[in-house]
RNA sequence: GCUCUCGUAGCUCAGUGGAUUAGAGCGCUUGCUUGCGGAGCAAUAGGUCGCAGGUUCGAGUCCUGCCGGGAGCACCA
């Protein structure tokens, strides 16, 4: 935002080094870490040190060094348009902006942008995630949740930063566990509907092939024989398979549209193994995967093709010794898949689970080996699973998953108690809405609010609490800000910026300074697919504005004051709108 | 055995090689409302940043080793 001020100074401290010969380092710029006033700093130990390497500076100790430096330079600069003062501390050259500009030219630019403050100038880059994956004819229990839930925020950030996007899911709708399910179902279910929680009953159906089985594994005949029917694509079959695949995809529709998430694309794993297979010949025919059928399967032994001493990729097996498809040799086709319908794709992100690491980079580089470039372009984003308290797994065999459809219903029920409680005036639909959108956050923002790489441990009571750095105070500081700005009658902005010559409190500095960050972080947030970062500053610029809220009255203030806190309230509530939209939370005008 | 990952306050977690005093939330103790919504604010207490080396002017952050937790490693998905 202040990137000309900066430029400036730089040039000024190149000119000057070189006049006096000193062995500038690259110069590194950074927000004044204190509170209370705003400017721009870098330092000089770097360069400091390259000096005593050239045995200069007399062994002169670096940090005293740095110092003398930066009050050369702070005496050659003079003074600079639009900054109030420079100083020279610790080695480090601070420089101050005058602070009324500065809050003015934050307030304004947030409120210009408006819905689209912090967002990125186009790249003109088109990137892919997929995300959700989630099975057919199978439950959808909150263990599916993070992928879904971080990797739509994922995209959300990625397209606010600048990308062009596309949303890919991929449900596996054929396995063995479709083949159990098509099975039990003809056995036990045959002509039952889905129930409304279209889910809950494909999950059933799938958990009452799982006790039937093992009650009595000579069943499994039964299956085998169903699978060769498949195979040979019996049109009974088949026509039964679309028909309940279809449940379960409108099934996840269900979900998904309760999580408010969407998707451009789907692919399925079903079309990928005929493709997947003749990519398999190629590579035997080519001599990159080795082909042991009959005694073995066709396998990729990536380590030895390059020649590393250390096990890091190991054995990849790309095709059953039976002939038959694994996930791998869909994954091989699904890639070119990609960059055949996108020819113009940078990158191709999969937010899947970590355990996948090793599956991801042996399929990657598999194609790298057989020459293709675009695995190049693959990035595995790993995140951990969701466990229960005990480090329990979910699973549907342990009987241990919540599902989630209950845990929706039970953060949005909990959400309009306390609602109820705490504003009594709201009723009817607009009650609904509003636990919707609070119920939802809880659920969203500790999967979001965590780095991908860590275990979220769901705990009903976590989840469900409604009090410090969760949704609910930020939504809460978004209704704040409304309601002040309901009261004082004020609607949209009317693009005059009031002066900030004032004296400002320190929250008012304090939350100036988050909202001017916001954009820069919507970058960082994406280059390093972390959602985290969002919900970092989101939490930030609310606890400044609660805390500003509480220091500084702003409709009882003086005329000019009044004025220039009603515009940066607007502005503190449009960047938490924006940021909490990224993470794929409402932002409720009341709650 | 090999590979990956995590280890920061009682608990759950942030922390981009750089700044006095390593920060939040929960919990504990205490104060704040004739006032814009108290789902709030403010204050107190609580730390050998797993251990040991190394790189660096400077390490919670990078490298190596060790310890501890978790995960993955040829026909599961």
């Amino acid at each position: 935002m202040f990137q000309k001020e900066q430029q400036l100074i730089e040039e000024k401290i190149k000119e000057f080094c070189k006049a006096n010969d000193i062995a500038l380092a690259g110069l590194k710029w950074q927000s004044i870490p204190f509170a209370g006033e705003w400017g721009f700093s870098t330092s000089f130990f770097q360069t400091a040190a390259n000096e005593a390497k050239l045995g200069r500076g007399n062994k002169v100790p670096v940090p005293q060094k740095a110092q003398e430096i930066a009050e050369q330079v702070k005496a050659q600069l003079g003074s600079v348009e639009g900054i109030s003062h420079i100083e020279a501390v610790k080695g480090y050259l601070n420089v101050y902006f005058k602070t009324s500009d500065y809050a003015g030219r934050v307030v304004e630019e947030a409120l210009a942008n408006g819905e689209n403050f912090g967002r990125g100038a186009a790249k003109n880059e088109r990137l892919m995630v997929e995300f959700s994956q989630p099975n057919t004819h199978k439950a959808f229990h909150v263990g599916h949740l993070r992928s879904a839930i971080l990797g739509d925020s994922l995209a959300r950030i990625v397209d606010f930063a600048g990308y062009d996007l596309v949303r890919a899911n991929y449900p596996g709708d054929m396995g063995l566990h479709v083949i159990r399910w098509l099975w039990a179902y003809l056995k036990y279910h045959n002509g039952e509907e889905p129930e409304t929680d279209i889910t809950h009953w494909m999950g059933m159906v799938y958990a009452d092939a799982t006790k039937k089985l093992e009650e009595d594994p000579t069943l499994e005949t039964e299956v085998r024989a169903l699978y060769a029917r498949w195979d040979k694509r019996d049109p009974e079959i088949e026509a039964l398979w679309k028909k309940t695949r279809q449940w379960s995809l409108d099934g996840f529709n269900q979900m998904y549209n309760l999580l408010d998430i969407k998707f451009d694309k789907y692919y399925f794993n079903s079309e990928e193994e005929r493709p997947g297979k003749e990519i398999v010949a190629d590579l035997v025919k080519r001599k990159i995967a080795i082909d042991e059928r009959p005694e073995g399967p066709v396998i990729v032994k990536l380590d030895e093709l390059l020649g590393n001493d250390k096990e890091k990729y190991r054995v990849l097996v790309v095709l059953r010794s039976d002939g038959t498809a694994l996930y791998a040799t869909e994954d091989l086709s699904l890639v070119l898949h990609k960059f055949r319908d996108y020819p113009d794709l940078a990158r191709s992100v999969y937010v899947v689970d970590v355990r996948q690491s090793l599956h991801f980079t042996q399929v990657f580089k598999t194609l790298e080996l057989a020459g293709y470039e675009q695995a190049k372009k693959c990035a595995h984003v790993a995140y951990e699973l969701v466990t229960l308290p005990g480090n329990v797994v979910m699973s549907s065999r342990e009987g241990t998953v919540v599902l989630l459809e209950n845990l929706i219903r039970e953060a949005v029920e909990r959400a309009k108690e306390e609602t109820r409680k705490k504003n009594p005036n709201l009723g009817g639909e607009q009650l609904d809405t509003v636990a919707k959108a609070i119920g939802m956050g809880a659920l969203k923002y500790p999967i979001l609010a965590r780095e991908n790489a860590k275990i979220v441990t769901f705990d009903w009571q976590a989840a469900l609490d409604f009090n410090g750095q969760a949704a609910p105070y930020i939504q809460y500081a978004h209704v704040r800000c409304n309601s002040i700005l309901r009261k004082a009658n004020v609607k949209t902005w009317d693009e005059t910026i009031a002066g900030y010559s004032y004296e400002l409190d320190a929250s008012e500095i304090e939350l100036i300074e988050l909202i001017s960050r916001f954009p820069s972080e919507v970058q960082r947030a994406a280059e390093e697919y972390k959602p985290l970062v969002i919900a970092t500053i989101a939490y930030d610029i609310a606890k400044a504005f609660a805390s500003f809220y509480d220091k500084c009255p702003v409709i009882q203030a003086d005329a000019n004051i009044r004025d220039a806190r009603l515009q940066l309230v607007m502005a503190a509530r449009q960047t938490m709108a924006n940021a909490l939209n990224l993470l794929g939370i409402q932002a409720p005008d009341v709650m």
